[in-house]
RNA sequence: GUGGCUGUAGUUCAAUUGGCAGAGCACAGGAUUGUGGUUCCUGUUGUCGUGGGUUCGAGCCCCAUCAGCCACCCCA
């Protein structure tokens, strides 16, 4: 029970039972991505702390009190990243992806590390799977890029969901509003929350997602985003729908959605699952029209999402979408008397070399013991091998389902179970 | 960083006002010697999260600490 050692507060072993459900997930998403034609791309999990203060800003948690911040022996000061967005984006940079021909479209999975008070869904270690795509700015890419967190959502068999989208504009726009909001919410300011009272300094934005009641009724005739958005943003908004419908993904307007980063401009989507509990979001994205200048490349506008594992896992498990999928040997050799224990590593070993799935285990010598783990692990066929068999080449195959067994050259056997 | 609940066998959980640590499941062995699933019998496993304190005596009370869960916050 208690062991010498303990893993580190909100991180998680991902033992057998739950690992192959993993590779599910993390299977169906990379087919999704290369159904769309994106590419794999890996990034290292820590990197100068300096790229994500400066991309997700100053102000926001992630920087303020979530960063796993180090030093190496150099002095040089690192973290191990928060998301995964800034990474890639400097990836495309450091590696001029820019050189080549059309959209990059690019796709990752793996850890991210956050100092945050773990809850339901909410690790300090947790698995995230997004996709970039760098270089337009395009309607239609936003749409497509919503669609594939869709389609992929879709494959699981996940139906719990709602998709939800706003714009939040541009610079321009984003200071318009910001000014709005703030001679909105001035006059209230003593009815505020705490926290709101800084939002209304800092983040103004903010204050539109606040959960306590009195700064939700204040906020209710607050001006919205969307009727601050310019011409051009409209018109981008509008064409992002339209795609939308075309790729037939259903969706409502929430205009109160706001990015926690700041590079996010125009398009933002959320994928929200309203069974989960407090940590609701399973995936969210946007676009960041000013990221990859910021970050030192040309000017060029992206747009990418992130989900996180470990909401899905949950979300199918509570939709019940796992089967017992577990790996399961085809043959269990069940090996009696000492001549034929002594020799099946040739016969196991021939199995193999047919691509045949096959366990053994050693510890059990007794016939009834061996019979009963082919049975544990749902093996179909166990393999059994006595002295006097080999005595004449030969072998019983028993089908366990339907209690059969014949007795089979050994010659014949791959074969017959191929078959 | 804040609050509430919780921590006992591999696992799920019991243990009355402080008085000999238990059960189900799982696991192992067995029920006419070479045939599994049901059934029956038998058996193993404990730093009671950790460290202090109170007491003749603590799984139970007190303090601290660590961890988990849930929520705030924030987000995926």
């Amino acid at each position: 029970m208690s062991s010498k050692y303990n893993l580190p507060r909100g991180t998680y072993d991902i033992l057998p039972d739950v690992s192959y459900k993993w590779e599910y997930i993390i299977g169906v998403f990379k087919n999704t991505a290369k159904l769309f034609n994106y590419k794999e791309i890996v990034t290292p999990i820590f990197e100068e702390a300096d790229l994500f203060e400066r991309s997700s800003g100053e102000t926001s948690d992630i920087v303020q009190k979530e960063m796993y911040k180090f030093t190496d022996k150099k002095g040089r000061v690192f973290a191990l990243r928060p998301e995964g967005t800034a990474p890639v984006v400097r990836s495309f940079v450091e590696n001029n992806l820019a050189a080549s021909a059309g959209i990059q479209k690019l796709f990752y999975t793996g850890p991210m590390f956050r100092y945050d008070r773990p809850q339901k869904g909410r690790y300090r270690q947790f698995y995230q799977y997004g996709v970039e795509a760098i270089g337009s700015n395009h309607p239609y890419v936003d749409a497509e890029v919503i669609a594939l967190f869709y389609t992929f959502i879709q494959k699981l068999g996940l139906t719990e969901f709602e998709v939800q989208i706003n714009s939040v504009g541009n610079a321009k726009v984003a200071e318009r509003y910001d000014q709005a909001l703030i001679e909105y919410f001035t006059p209230h300011k003593d009815e505020l929350c705490f926290d709101c009272q800084t939002r209304l300094t800092k983040k103004p934005r903010r204050l539109l997602d606040c959960k306590v009641k009195r700064c939700r009724e204040i906020g209710q005739a607050a001006p919205v985003m969307l009727d601050y958005l310019d011409e051009e943003c409209t018109a981008h908004f509008e064409q992002v729908k339209t795609y939308l419908n075309q790729f037939k993904v259903p969706y409502s307007v929430n205009p109160k959605i706001v990015r926690g980063l700041d590079y996010y401009t125009h398009t933002a989507f959320e994928f929200l699952n309203h069974k989960l509990g407090a940590q609701n979001a399973i995936g969210a994205g946007g676009r960041y029209n000013g990221l990859v200048e910021q970050i030192g490349g040309k000017s060029l506008p992206g747009i990418g999402f992130a989900g996180g594992f470990e909401r899905l896992l949950l979300s199918m498990e509570e939709e019940n979408l796992f089967s017992g999928e577990e790996l399961i040997p085809q043959v269990y050799i069940v090996a009696i008397g000492e001549k034929a224990q002594a020799q099946v590593a040739s016969i196991i070993s021939l199995l193999r070399q047919e691509n045949i799935s096959v366990e053994y285990d050693p510890e059990k010598t007794s016939l009834k013991a061996q019979m009963k783990a082919a049975d544990k692990i749902k093996s179909p066929y166990a393999l059994i091998l006595g002295d006097d068999e080999l005595e004449r080449g030969v072998v019983t195959l028993k089908y366990l389902q339907e209690r059969k067994q014949i007795d089979l050259a050994i010659s014949d056997l791959s074969s017959y179970i191929k078959s």
